[in-house]
DNA sequence: AGATTGACGTTTACGACGTAAACAGGCGGG
DNA sequence: CCCGCCTGTTTACGTCGTAAACGTCAATCT
């Protein structure tokens, strides 16, 4: 159910093609030996995105590597640390996005696009690393997901501030961004992972899915199945962007 | 830093006062002994509040109910199902909310509003339940965090339509309504979190945290320092509710 | 009343986990 | 030739989730 004529999503890894840049840069990836901190957490998105984050371990990734669990403690320090290191080098892939500009050269609301944009293409590539990205918790209470980095945080203040914000405003519109992007996303990866692992329980009326005390909702059912995900992305993003040139108007010159 | 003369924030558990109905309704709950599902969800989510999920096994959740750890497999059938549990019945909270209606008795705006501050409540009662809450599964891809139940999905879309929402802009509605709940609240109470856990490190200069590279974050540190959540989360809900109104406009008995 | 049954908590046990510590091999510089 | 160091392995410990067997006591039945 739920399609029609649909151009497909941009967003979406298989039509992108490139299968899996994991990692942006680095020399040109040795053959089988010689590990290496990068192979480690390059093997660990990997195992996520295939397995979920409930199936790793540390044998488990070792084995993956055709090594024993303890030869991974030589260039990481423990389990959590890995985690921490998969959802740093997921987000980084976001330097290697050719479509995602660092610097705001053809105006903020072109740049707020892009970076929308780029974070999605992370989010529905690995679906499985995204809410780790949401959930570790920040090193600081400015740094937010999904946007982890001092290095984003300053290019995103740059961007607005050069886009004529204030300083409060432009922080103001960094808060409202991230909202959105968290809150949509999560809710996309969550939906899309729901669709998939269930196959085997094919539709069948258990007790649960009753649906006769809910007219309301059985009314609206083929509505609600309808996957509308990028169209409602980019939707709630445009109507960001006007919230957001609403408030650069109103307080433009006035440097609160 | 980051206070001024602001009003305490209504939503926030110590100020609300009654400092723990953790489960809506039941009989008069029995003194010490007779385990019972309930008092084992319950003590469970007092147990998460209290140290976090990372530290939830079942033989310290037996221990704090003063039983081994096979006892709770009479009530429970695992850990998994337990936290599942867990996020039902810290959800199930917004029943005994009396703020909260189940009927849009004075309107859709009115009846979002309610529903927004009684979850944001939730939230920030248990900050370490809500990410659960926000990364479980859910059952159905139409279920969606953070209100997981049909009986609130049937509630909300009877909210809207009863508001004059069209069948399709209610749905448009309901998900556009649980990205804002969903974003802000977890972004809400992960930087909460972090205010609190790294209390030990006190802000000396560490080479993480040297900011020369970052001029514009330097800069703005003051404000992206202060804590506006609040204001914030009432400023977005009431843009959603004018964006919905919006919608309202355009659509109504056109009935798409 | 005494026997029976069922509910409920405990004990024991197993395999998997994260990781500390000791160990082994091979390779480059003296 | 030997001596470190770099890197992967082995061994070991305490903890985890949970299956299975067991104990115990109160309610029920004859």
């Amino acid at each position: 159910m739920a399609d029609r004529y649909e151009e497909p999503d941009p967003d979406l890894p298989e039509v992108r093609g490139g299968a899996g840049i994991v990692l942006p840069a680095g020399p040109p990836a040795t053959g089988r030996p010689g590990l290496d901190r990068r192979r480690v957490l390059g093997a660990a998105i990997e195992f996520i995105d295939e397995h979920g984050i409930g199936e790793l371990t540390m044998r488990r990734l070792g084995a993956h590597l055709g090594v024993e669990a303890m030869a991974l403690y030589r260039y990481v320090p423990g389990r959590e640390s890995l985690i921490d290191g998969v959802v740093e080098s997921v987000m980084d892939e976001l330097y290697g996005d050719p479509d995602v500009l660092l610097e705001a050269t053809h105006g903020w609301q072109d740049y707020l696009q892009r970076l929308a944009h780029g974070v999605r293409r992370i989010a529905l590539a690995h679906p499985e690393v995204f809410p780790l990205i949401a959930t570790r918790p920040p090193s600081a209470p400015w740094i937010r997901p999904p946007l982890r980095s001092l290095r984003w945080l300053e290019s995103f203040l740059q961007a607005m501030v050069a886009g004529g914000f204030s300083d409060a405003s432009a922080v103001v519109a960094y808060r409202a961004y991230t909202s959105f992007l968290l809150g949509h996303l999560m809710l996309e990866v969550s939906q899309r992972g729901v669709q998939i692992s269930p196959a085997d329980a094919p539709e069948g009326v258990g007790p649960a899915d009753d649906l006769s005390d809910y007219p309301t909702l059985r009314r609206l059912k083929p509505l609600l199945s309808q996957d509308e995900t990028a169209a409602e992305f980019e939707e709630s993003l445009e109507n960001l962007l006007e919230r957001l040139d609403r408030l650069l108007a109103s307080t433009r010159r006035r440097q609160d």
